[in-house]
DNA sequence: TAGCAGGAAAATC
DNA sequence: GATTTTCCTGCT
């Protein structure tokens, strides 16, 4: 089916695309090829205008709209954030990106799997278990994989997904398909709660109880981030903290020049001291430019 | 809380 | 080729 989307805001498809956010979209020429949902589709920008073709009815201009979050005012937010030179020069530079709104799911297994791990080999992770564990479909002859339920991941068994180059991994992904699978985690209730409520539900499975392994505070804010309408969380990576150490030292405090010498290890204290240090200089939109920044510290490590 | 292991691919030397 | 690094978390 082919459709259009007329842009009524700065978008930059591009940007988006390779902000590190998604996985599952690859550029062939002047078109991008994903899938999202049970669709696949084929995407271009034309100036103001997405030229779209998708799969199935499922996907069409209210979906793409719903998932790159278009009718969000991103004026406004780059406005709000943009509270100094560093941030500023990032958002020019990168104008247009948009944080998408993935499916909970599937956003929470992708980052899970992406602990230690460089994009590339985390795009060759997911592929192989959607190619090994998702319902194939057909779009232009060619075929197309669904992200794997977690009912279906948590089924398969650890040596299985092993075989998928996931490494240690493996044990850690079927957990979390796992708990679920069983409906422990309740995300419609995370998108429903604040920040802060949102984070305790999420990363306890029952409140206040067991853990949910293999998901910590920096998995946990990229859940809430990229699929939960948590626009106020702020996820520390190793980019992040770089240019943090770099651009921010007072927000890291006493701890920067352990960072800048590239020996990170925050504890969960000084994980949220910094994550809320940032929030509190940020705004209400600190996820936008904590996402603009990390765009720009990989830029600048690549020249 | 500090230290370490974890597995494999990519980047770098 | 060997070594280092990699969008981190769990265990001791």
């Amino acid at each position: 089916m082919e459709f259009t989307v007329a842009l009524d805001g700065p978008f930059s498809l591009e940007h988006t695309l390779e902000s590190g956010q998604l996985f599952r979209w690859e550029r062939r020429g002047e078109w991008w090829y994903g899938v999202a949902g049970s669709s696949a589709l084929k995407v271009r920008q034309e100036g103001d205008v997405l030229r779209c073709w998708s799969s199935s009815d499922m996907a069409g201009s209210n979906f793409l709209t719903r998932y790159f979050r278009l009718d969000e005012d991103l004026n406004h937010v780059l406005a709000a954030i943009s509270k100094d030179r560093v941030i500023t020069s990032a958002v020019q530079r990168f104008y247009g990106m948009r944080l998408a709104r993935q499916d909970p799911w599937e956003c929470l297994a992708s980052f899970v799997l992406a602990t230690n791990a460089n994009i590339p080999r985390i795009r060759t992770m997911i592929a192989t278990i959607c190619e090994r564990y998702g319902g194939p479909f057909e779009f232009e002859g060619e075929p197309f994989h669904g992200f794997p339920s977690a009912g279906t991941l948590a089924a398969a068994s650890v040596v299985d997904l092993r075989r998928c180059g996931l490494g240690y991994r493996a044990p850690f992904l079927k957990r979390v398909a796992t708990s679920v699978a069983g409906g422990r985690v309740d995300f419609a209730k995370v998108q429903s709660l604040g920040y802060e409520g949102a984070r305790k539900e999420l990363l306890s499975e029952l409140f206040g109880e067991k853990l949910l392994l293999g998901v910590g505070p920096k998995v946990a804010d990229c859940v809430l981030l990229f699929s939960c309408d948590k626009d106020e969380a702020f996820p520390i990576d190793v980019w992040i903290a770089r240019a943090l150490a770099k651009s921010y030292p007072k927000m890291l405090g006493p701890k920067s020049r352990l960072i800048g010498d590239g020996k990170l290890r925050l504890s969960l204290r000084d994980y949220d001291r910094i994550s809320g240090a940032a929030r509190r200089h940020f705004g209400k939109y600190a996820g936008y430019a904590q996402q603009y920044l990390y765009m720009a510290a990989r830029e600048q490590e690549l020249s």
